[in-house]
DNA sequence: TATTGTTATACTCTATAACTATA
DNA sequence: TATAGTTATAGAGTATAACAATA
């Protein structure tokens, strides 16, 4: 398939990155699609449980999404019941969000089938080409200002 | 601002490739913007600078882009005419796409301005850790099959 | 029958502006 | 005056299906 050369940008992680995400999104697409629910879920739900209490604003930071983006998706988590927003009483501008039980539970069966979409990543790095890989991703995005 | 723990999803480089990939896209919109081009327009010109004369096909393939995304930037490029469509003498359904004179002069402006895009990137990586970083995404490219 | 390019169409993701309620 | 969340809206990116021309 890939006989054509990147020419000016060789260097340039930009193309790469795009052509990575799309393949990877499609394929969370299709893995995440039993499940009904939309793409992200996963991740924030992950984040959530990591670090429950949570206002939006932190989780949509640490996502990448925007405020309008998670309001609608924490609508269709909260929906089925797998995220409850609690409202702070200490600031009551703010919702703490937790998973319910129904959510950990999700949380569990779609790490399951989610995590196989990287699998062939996993079979074609060595554990320390992958850690190296994240890392050096990490501190991209540091320099880029997305900590 | 980051002080959240990615929890079940430490491992995966999928949540990250997007927070990247929506961040280099913002930045490259805003430094194509003086151009007056679709975002893609820059990979696009320098894969047929590089490989003059491929089909559409070849270099929606390697662009990560479908079909129909490829003919609307042709479409805008050949308009601006930075970009010409020859119909194969041997093969008559295919478009031999070649860069016109101004197209090759847009190119290396476009790359001046565009490139300053990951700078951030050359400043926080040495060229070693730059290079790994592209080696390791182009290893697990040609594993998701994107080679 | 298969392939290249095209048209038409829809859906998802992301972004922005304006509003509310709290602080 | 500023911040958290919400609503409404628009735009870009991507995908699929159906079609024409050619092989």
């Amino acid at each position: 398939m890939g006989d054509l050369d990147w020419g000016l940008l060789s260097n340039s992680v930009g193309p790469r990155v795009r052509l990575l995400r799309n393949n990877l999104n499609a394929r969370s697409i299709a893995a995440s699609d039993p499940f009904g629910l939309p793409t992200g879920s996963l991740t924030l739900m992950s984040l959530i449980a990591q670090n429950p209490g949570s206002s939006q604003k932190e989780l949509a930071d640490k996502a990448g999404i925007t405020g309008p983006g998670l309001v609608s998706l924490v609508d269709e988590l909260e929906k089925r019941e797998l995220v409850r927003r609690d409202r702070s009483t200490t600031d009551r501008r703010r919702n703490m969000l937790v998973l319910t039980e129904k959510g950990e539970e999700t949380v569990a069966e779609m790490f399951k089938v989610v995590s196989q979409i990287e699998a062939p990543i996993r079979e074609e790095l060595s554990p320390q080409e992958l850690e190296q890989l994240i890392s050096l991703i990490d501190r991209v995005l540091k320099a880029l200002g997305e900590g």
